[in-house]
DNA sequence: TCAACCCTCCCCATAAATGGGGAGGGCGAA
DNA sequence: TTCGCCCTCCCCATTTATGGGGAGGGTTGA
């Protein structure tokens, strides 16, 4: 483990507060040398955290153009597990093109690594450094560093969900196996004709278990409860 | 970084088959010195994928028995970010003690250390490692060891994932905003009729949305879309 | 200039979901 | 023994979703 590492998880260690972790992004900037530090989170307690070395007239443009919806570094860490080398997306077309030189103009640098992060009910944070370097710099200094980030990122997410007292739901019982069986079937687009077809019960019995499992989720309706349980990883489509 | 960790996670590095990841859990075993691993993912290419040390009585008699559905271990990755000391889990019912009985019994260790994974698309895996030893001593070891394990659980799943020919999605075209506003709310539960009202546009106009969301994703109804765009990371509830 | 897409709105008819009610057998824990 | 839950099944009436059809204005990129 190297030392800046070591220093850094210290310091991490004893954070605890959602403003002393803001503050962190500056002192992971200084001491990694790069030019920019991010790490926002989109669903903390209902709530966005974010914390960055980012010009805040950057990020004010940022929401205010939408840019998350045209973002190849947003899309990338929808789509991939892996963390992402800035290289490897598409910057094909004119929008993202021209968002990335804006994004240069703003100072965020050319070269960027991003780990996307994702806990329990939909929570998704991406965490990600950016410099200016040459490829072959960036892919060394990469190299070198990538653990380190492995490792802060998913420490960094821990703190930020103790500081913002994020804790998992605890409402509503389980739910049995047969309204588990239902949830996600219908959450894979069957009908509830279907279903029943295939669970080898009438389709009387196939709503006991849909009300029954949409009172134990606190649902409206069942596309609500279908959202629940996949939010929950008790289902997947 | 340790030694022990450099080693294997040079192995790691050209490892590419299937079966060379499953042999890794001796391995890792081995290496660390604990009595049983175990990578459990749920969602591969639509399949399970299991890496362990286990007795294959155990796994069988497991799957037989369905404990996934008791399991707390299973239960607390599935509720939360943070890795998970097995002695933090609820094993206050009588159905938890024997089941925690019978594991011992096949081999399982008393003392266990859980690290959940999620990727996009409702991925799921979990990472585990037990042993036999009292409470202090497992405490300095998990002390000892929690960063090694935790890179070498994302990149065995990055692993995994390359191994099984895991990709995301690229089926349908990106939602338009409002496409993604409708879904959203139809996720948390409201109406067409609240959502229509929220968004200051007709049931009609939403009616359209829903559908052309549909057929972008694929979906086969409401549900869903909704399910879909909740997988994809697109909406949260 | 044209095509594709976004955003907006409407209609008819049918199928499905939901609100709300009823019922019984079996099993396990207190 | 009793209670709570799981699994199973049924009914009526109303509301909502869906199949399938129509329409127009604006913007952007080829």
């Amino acid at each position: 483990m190297t030392r800046k590492l070591e220093t850094f998880l210290e310091r991490l260690e004893t954070t605890n507060t959602v403003d002393d972790l803001s503050s962190l992004a500056d002192i992971l900037r200084d001491t990694y040398g790069v030019k920019n530090m991010s790490y926002l989170a989109t669903n903390l307690n209902g709530l966005p955290f974010v914390s960055s070395t980012y010009d805040p007239k950057w990020a004010q443009h940022y929401e205010d153009q939408n840019y998350m919806l045209i973002d190849p570094v947003v899309r990338g860490a929808l789509l991939q597990f892996n963390p992402l080398d800035w290289k490897q997306l598409d910057w094909s077309s004119k929008r993202t093109r021209e968002f990335f030189h804006e994004a240069v103009d703003f100072g965020v640098g050319r070269q960027g690594y991003t780990i996307p992060i994702r806990g329990p009910n939909g929570q998704a944070a991406i965490f990600a450094i950016n410099h200016d370097s040459n490829d072959a710099g960036w892919d060394r200094y990469i190299g070198e560093h990538a653990h380190d980030f492995m490792l802060i990122s998913h420490y960094f997410h821990q703190k930020a969900l103790a500081a913002t007292h994020t804790t998992e739901p605890i409402e509503g019982r389980d739910l049995s196996p047969r309204e588990l069986d239902v949830l996600k079937y219908l959450g894979i687009g069957l009908s509830r004709g279907k279903v029943a077809e295939i669970l080898k019960i009438s389709e009387h019995t196939l709503r006991v278990y849909v009300d029954s499992a949409r009172y134990k989720l606190g649902a409206l309706n069942t596309t609500h409860a279908v959202a629940i349980a996949l939010a929950r990883g008790v289902i997947a489509v």
